[in-house]
DNA sequence: GCAAAAAGGTTTGACATTCAAAATATCTTC
DNA sequence: GAAGATATTTTGAATGTCAAACCTTTTTGC
């Protein structure tokens, strides 16, 4: 059998299965009103100081309408904070409130310790060709935008 | 060290923008009007013969409900055929029109290019062993769901 | 046989996410 | 200080999703 076919398959269930079981690490008994995207707000706006609607909408890729949606469910869930620049009073600015920063580490460490448990499948030599492939993996969507 | 860091990344942002991506590639200006959950369903509806919703749903693990919106967007496209049974007079049968397979096809190209892109600077050694190291991860993550 | 239960799909109502474009508020420039 | 630029929010429309109610048709149990 063709190893090109085989890749195929095993790369498209891979990526599905992968992306379900985080669906599903994200909303815990504890964070259980944190959805996907929520998360990913989350991690754009970064667990250090603030930033300004504009850039994280930037990072996203989505528009400031998307983000200003998003952002008023997180508010009002309480995950992040809102507040007026001082030196220009158009720009919003927002970061991560306390319970936000404990969502956020939490997920980082699920994110650690999925790696940790994947590695531990693989010998030195499947690491090796992995990270390579998924570098080239990277590079080519990369070169697709 | 690095396979570490290469692996949260491409958990992090590959895996996140994944569906958008592949929306990116699908749109050309002759399938401008397929989505990128089209797609999956047509992937799902497969190029050859037909199969009935509550299978197809099964597969894309949604309800049938939400598959029947989605299979009426792609019948008024043109990209699906809808029948009902003969055999049994409760069943749909859908299946990929003349289009639709041109459009599956060309998606299949898709995934043929980025396999390659991947392959191209691994030696027929380092093939088979990445071949062997998603697999496992492929039994690892299947036993996590 | 026939009534009740089961099975396959669709419809409905609700919610989340998204964008483009219009609206609002605040700078900056000339 | 008016005109234009910038940052954000609001609005209106589309897609994607589910659960639950609802048809049709088939199967089961008596």
């Amino acid at each position: 059998m063709d190893i090109n076919n085989t890749l195929n398959e095993v790369l498209v269930k891979l990526f599905r299965d992968i992306n379900t079981l985080e669906e599903r690490a994200i909303r815990t008994e504890e964070y259980q009103d944190v959805t996907a995207n929520d998360m990913h707000v989350m991690e754009a706006i970064g667990p250090e100081g603030t930033k300004n609607m504009t850039r994280v909408a930037r990072e996203l890729e989505v528009t400031t309408g998307t983000l200003t949606i998003s952002v008023n469910s997180l508010v009002k869930k309480g995950y992040v904070d809102r507040s007026r620049s001082e030196e220009d009073r158009r720009v919003v600015l927002v970061s991560l409130s306390g319970k936000g920063k404990k969502a956020y580490l939490h997920h980082q460490k699920f994110h650690q310790d999925m790696i940790e448990a994947v590695l531990k499948e693989l010998t030195g030599e499947e690491q090796r060709v992995l990270e390579q492939a998924l570098r080239k993996l990277t590079c080519f969507f990369r070169a697709q935008s």
